[in-house]
DNA sequence: GCATGTTAGTTTCCATGGAAACACCTGTCA
DNA sequence: TGACAGGTGTTTCCATGGAAACTAACATGC
């Protein structure tokens, strides 16, 4: 956080929070990540469906907000689902182009037993702090969104 | 965080403190990325500057280690880095295998001022918050990394 | 009705990283 | 000395995502 006191000697990567708030994030999401593929879905498949679970009909554009990605991509990830027949396209009423996105009845069973491996992974890596202090976090956390109006998870 | 009472109404997202955490350091790396971007460089390629600038011998292995990658891909990077007239390639003395990578004098005037966006992004994102909340939530990642041994880390 | 600009979604091209095959060096042991 | 096991680094192949070109449908004005 401090600045260097000579640009000479550039300070090291652990000083700052933002590479701690990597290294945590992307071990957290890492071992996420292994127990999805364990189930044959990305993370980025995940986040989809989830999606499409909370709302039945689902416009392409706002699983792109929900996913945070590029038209194109999400455009893919949904060809990805089609493939594994967990969701599909259908046209939205009377529109020939717009589509409504759903999931079919092996998306709706796989997505609780999913929901219960992010369960698990919360769990294994803060489920020992005290509530005090999870709590703390996400409060934090929520408040650098708020404070500096942070939109979409960029997926990165 | 909470085990969902039902298991046909997944948690959503926003109940796992991975997803905060995701969230904000998605987006402190997506900024950082386009700071390093205007300038050139990735930010895999920033923390292998930032490794050879540490130690001016710098082995493969020790590269991988501090890049979080698998030999091939660090070996990209530095060929990267050298068409970038960054950083070289020299063989290990004596050794017709080994090498020893260090930066180019391009290289080491490059690192200070890539160094300045980074304490600049850190101090963008973190830099309202009281000097004890950002020491807890550093100290807080520390624990976290301490309590379950995670290596290096995971680029992703 | 129809031309034209806009919008929704797809496809193509490129960059990056993992996995694994590959190429080659080094050390050891017979 | 010479085979061979293990280590070091590169290359190839594949998956994923961004950028932008592209396609097709829609709306609007004439």
């Amino acid at each position: 956080m401090d600045k260097p006191d000579n640009p000479l000697t550039p300070s090291p990567l652990e000083d700052h929070l933002g590479f701690w708030l990597r290294f945590v994030s992307n071990h957290v999401s890492g071992r996420f990540r292994q127990l999805l593929e364990a189930q044959g879905v990305t993370v980025t498949e995940w986040v989809a469906l989830r999606t499409l679970w909370a709302q039945a009909d689902t416009t392409h554009a706002e699983l792109i907000q929900a996913l945070g990605m590029t038209k194109g991509a999400a455009s893919k990830v949904v060809s990805r689902l089609q493939e594994k027949g967990l969701a599909e396209r259908q046209l939205a009423d009377g529109r020939a182009r717009e589509q409504s996105l759903r999931l079919t009845d092996a998306g709706k069973t796989l997505v609780p037993a999913l929901a219960a491996l992010a369960d698990t992974n919360d769990a294994h890596f803060f489920g020992h702090l005290p509530a005090a202090e999870r709590e703390a976090l996400a409060m934090l956390m929520k408040a650098l969104v708020q404070h500096h109006q942070l939109k979409d998870l960029p997926t990165d």
